[in-house]
This record gives structure tokens, sequence and C-alpha cells, in this order.
DNA sequence: GGGTTTTCTGTGAACGTACACAGACTAGGT
DNA sequence: ACCTAGTCTGTGTACGTTCACAGAAAACCC
């Protein structure tokens, strides 16, 4: 058998006590910061802990408290996604600063296999976290499952699971398609495109929904180019498709801001110059907007806000507040540059 | 005072063993998927967790075991640098993939302010985790010295902190620099100059000397723009800098991809073509590389095994193997493309 | 000086699990 | 019929905290 090397056993709250000469309730508040412990005692626990170097004991802490002040933070998306979404990271770092002002650690976990979704799940169940806000949940998500089982405070990003009555913040992709599609029609253009991305999310099914709207009687299904995915490869593939289908197009929807840059850098191959011979527009308002030639038009989606409020909402739920029922949705201005 | 409402009770395995009609010990065999238990008790077990809605407590099983079965992940970055670097991605599913595969959760913790600092030290101490993996740590780093105090199981990726004898995994900045500073000449570049970013960072600063080395006797200072940081708008000012103090340059090394990216906007304001006028090489081979037009040739910079090695590190160190004491250094291949 | 309040301290129980141990029962061989 | 080995089960203890409680000591008031 082989011997796992014992490392270094670590000073428990005894361990200061006896070195104080003192009990362990005595230390314990200290450590917690309660009244009622003499200046004496307080100084001979303080340097005590220094000296036999106590770090207090997280899981036997939060055994008994029955909480660990933590909350998860759940992405689950395939790698390609994960590495390009600019959203998310917004989402997080918004998440992140909410939760660390009222002391909370934010632990996030990544899902990007089946392995992972079970190992997640355990992880959920075990206690070491007391709420978890998921961004982008898949349907029949055993994730949601242990959500609703164990009654964990949850806040969803973007659209929750159907069915599920909890609760959830994201933004208005039909009505946010639309206005900004309406924007493109008053501008003037007259053959107007849309390179759809994915159709199997909600966002993406959305976004084309509210182009639809807009157009009216205008709208041509064949002016829709439909790919997988949210990429830059995509863009330019989707807005390729279109050229082919109606050399004349001269407005184009692309469902994000990178789809947008591919289909830009397409443009750019088949000789069109923007925003002279067709007007383009993003969504997301990623740094992708800015880094294209010429800047992007785009939605503004507040990523950052996302994550403070469901962040707000979780922390809400741990305090016991009662939360609104249906989700939140923020608003996302459009944010006019140079590319329509 | 505020009662905090106290959610549905858990079930306990104590709970499950009087359902089942059996003791504790038998349950925990089921639980933990031992031999010795007869069929009869297996079933009706497993009869009485489903009905109980029974979900081990990790909290208590890692007080036990004295271990959690998670390695953290410490991401120490300021916002813009978090949302736009692309290795850290890469480097985050390296990890979470192998660290998967030996079933422990990976849980990430971002660091970014003080207070952030602090929590994690106390999280790290808590034994919520056996093992950490620290990406772009800081010098005098709080998180360093509980690290070192615990002798908790650790992996730097990138540099480790000066002194410190803790195992870390990188690359070779200044060796790669130098080799494709040296491919750069190779090509008949005349006057070459370089975009040097984050100077204050063991990154940067080693870019640069590798670039001085390469050029030798040829080297110029004044061919050298100093920005702060790995951007892309820093990228576009440092070239401007560069074509004002040598409106003949044919050459640069930016010191990263989005660098590159933000000198080629730069080139092309300034009516340059590339690779014609100006041959031009980035850093680090991310999805910057491939969006720009020319598409840019650079050194592959291998996050994603950056982020394995770390994690089999940490595994081993786990499984009480002795480590290198030195750092491993991954391959850097040149990827050649267009854009010089 | 006797009572009351306030401050301070120690002790025992609990949290939910794993594990060692002891004991009971079964099966197989002599 | 006896011993042995293998299978199965229950019990007590430990992990490191927090918390309620009980009591001691000090401070205050008439």
């Amino acid at each position: 058998m082989v011997t796992i090397p014992s490392r270094r056993k670590r000073a428990t709250i005894h361990d200061v006590a006896v070195e104080a000469g003192v009990s362990r309730g005595t230390v314990s508040r200290v450590v917690n910061n309660e009244p009622y412990v003499s200046a004496s005692s307080r100084t001979a626990i303080e340097a005590a802990i220094e000296k036999v170097g106590y770090v207090p004991n997280n899981a036997a802490r939060s055994l008994v408290m029955q909480r660990s002040e933590a909350v998860g933070f759940i992405v689950h998306e395939p790698h390609s996604l994960f590495l390009d979404d600019p959203n998310i990271g917004g989402i997080l770092l918004g998440a992140n600063t909410v939760l660390s002002r009222s002391d909370y650690q934010m632990v996030s976990l990544v899902i990007d296999s089946q392995r992972d979704t079970d190992r997640v799940a355990r992880y959920l169940s075990g206690g070491f976290v007391d709420g978890v806000i998921i961004v982008s949940a898949r349907q029949e998500d055993p994730i949601t499952r242990v959500i609703e089982k164990l009654r964990l405070p949850a806040a969803f990003v973007g659209h929750p699971p159907e069915q599920s009555p909890l609760p959830f913040v994201g933004i208005d992709n039909r009505a946010s398609a639309r206005a900004i599609t309406e924007r493109l029609m008053q501008t003037g253009r007259q053959r107007i495109g849309m390179v759809a991305a994915a159709l199997d999310r909600d966002s993406g099914a959305d976004r084309l929904a509210g182009f639809t709207d807009a157009l009216g009687d205008r709208f041509d299904p064949a002016l829709v180019a439909r790919v997988p995915l949210y990429t830059f490869s995509d863009g330019a593939e989707g807005m390729c498709a279109l050229l082919e289908r109606d050399p004349l197009i001269d407005g184009v929807f692309a469902a994000s801001d990178a789809v947008a840059a591919g289909a830009l850098d397409a443009l750019r191959q088949a000789g069109r110059s923007v925003p002279g011979d067709v007007g383009i527009v993003g969504f997301d308002d990623s740094s992708w907007a800015l880094r294209t030639q010429p800047h992007l038009s785009t939605v503004h989606q507040p990523a950052f806000g996302l994550g403070e409020r469901a962040a707000e909402c979780v922390l809400g739920q741990l305090r016991g507040e009662e939360q609104p029922a249906d989700g939140i949705l923020l608003e996302t201005p459009i944010i006019w540059r140079d590319s329509a």
C-alpha cells in the first residue's frame, strides 16, 4: 500500500487554546471578533495564533454553521464559445464585484463535458456553496434539477430552463433586435439581410424573430443566412452566402459583433465598402465593436450589469427576501457608430 | 433580531439508515461503493436514498477525510487584461481537462481588489482546496505566503515570485522573442523596431530582452516604443510613435498579437501596406492572429498545454510524487503566416 | 454588605461523515 | 461436530468548529 505523505498537521483552535492557556471558546470569540474577552486574553491568543500559525478550518466551520459563505458561478459553454464570448467575462466580473462587497467568495465552475456536469452537480449538493449563478443553462440540465431539489438560492443569466420557477436576469433579445433593425431601415437601406447564428439557443432565435418583426411585409427569407455559432468565421461564411443570394444587398444585421466582424471581413474581400455600399450592425457591444474598421454600430449588452443583478438576486434570497417571480430584463441601448 | 429563513433540512446519512432499517456504516458503504454489503441491503438503501433525497455533505466529508477533492485556479489580473487576454481561457480549459479526468473539481477564484486577495487567502487556508494553480502571481503576494505556510501543493503559470521554491510552468519569452526577431531579419527587413508592452512584468521585459539579443549591434533604442499594456489601443499608439521616429521602418515585432493588431491598424491608417512596406510579427498565436488582415506571423503560446502541465504538476504533488524543483518550459513554435 | 447587573471564561453538545473495530452469521473443509 | 475463512453489519470515535449554557469574577447600586 502506498503511503500518502502526511502534510504537516495544521494547527487547530485547540492548539491555540493550549498555547495561550485559555479555552477553545475564548479563542473562538477572538477569531470571530466577538465581545466579552479581556484584553489580556486577547493579546495572549493573538500571539498564540501567530506562533502556531493557526488558520480556521472552513470545512469544520461550514459544517456546524450550515453555510459556506461562497456562491457558485457556473459556466456551461463549449470550448470555442467560452474563449470567444466577450460577455461571460463581464458577467463574471460584475457578479464578483457584488459578491465581494458582501464578503462572499465566488467560485466559478466550468462545465465542459458530461463528466463535469455530474461532478459539478455533486459539488453543489455538497454544501460547498450557499447559492449559485448560472450562465447559459441547458434544457434538461442535471444542474437545474439539483438546484430545485435542494432549493438552492439561484439566479440564471439569460433564459432559464422552461417551466422553471427560478429567477433570471437577462435582456430582451427580440425587442433589441427589432429596434436596431428599424434603425437600419431608417437610414435608407433597401435590401436588408441577416446573418443569424445560434438558432438552437434562445438568444439566437429571439434575435432572428426581432429582425423578422421589424421588416414585416418586407421580410424575405432568402436574405437570412443561418450559421451555427456566434463566431468570426461563421460570420464571414454567412456573409458570403448572402452576397451570393443577393449581390445588391445593402444592409446587414449580424447576430453578434463577432459575426459582424467576420461579415465585414467577407465584405472587404468582396470589394464592398462599409458603410458606403453596405451598412452593417452587430449585437453585444463587445470589444469586437471597436476593433473593426469602421467601428460597429451595435446593441449594447450590459454584461457587467447582468452579473451584478444576478449576484444581488442570489444575495437577496440568502437574506431571505422574496424575489420577483418573473425575471428582470435590463436595458439595451443602441450604440450608433460608423458601420451603418 | 432578524430570523434567517430555515432552508428545508437536508437528509443525512442517518435519515437514510433509519428509512432503510440499517445502520450508518452500511449506508456509507453503499454511498462509497465499497464491497461487503448484501444485495438486499443495497437495494433497500438505494430506494431510501431516492426517497429522502439524500446527497452527501461534502463539508462533513472533507472534514473527516482532510481533503476536498478540489483544486483552486487563481486568476490575478486587472479587469481589462482578464477580459482581453486570450491565454487565460486556454490555460483554464487545459487545467480543467486534466483535473476533470482525475475527478477533481476546479474552482476558479478571481482576484480583483485587495479585499478579494484577503478573502481568497482565507479561502485557501480554510481547506476548501487541496491544491492550487496560480496564473500571473504578484510579487509580495499574500496568496504566495499562504501557500508556502500551508505547504499547499501549487503550480504557477508564468514566472513564480522571486526566491520562491514553488514549481512553475511557462515559456521562454526571451528565447522565443529572439527567434522570431531573427526570422524577421532573415526576410531582409533593414530597419526593425519593436512595440514593447507591459515592461513591468516578466513576460514583457523578457520579450524586449530577446528582441535586443537578436539585433545585437544593429539594436537602436530609438526604434523601441514602450506602452503599458498588451492591448489593441496601446499597440496602435506605439506604432504611431515608431512611424514618427523613423518613417522608413520596415519591420516590427509587436509584444503580443493584440498589440500587433493595433499596430496593423495604425499602419493601415498611415497608408503602409503589410507585408509589402512593413513586415510585422506578434506573440501568442491567439485568436487575434487570424482576425487581422493579413493574418499574423507569430509565436505560438501553448496556453492549453500550460494549463494541462500545471494541473498535472499539482496532481503529482497530491499523489506525493517529487516534482522537479526548477520550472518546466514548454515549446513555442513560430507560426509563419502573411504579415511578415 | 447584600443584591443585581455586567463582563468574562470553560464545558458539553452538535454538525454529518469515514473508518476501525468487534461481533454475527454463512460456507466450506476436515 | 469443530475450526477457519469469508461475508456482512452495527457501534464508537474522530475530524475542527460554533453555540448555548453555566458558572466565576468584577463592577455597580442602594
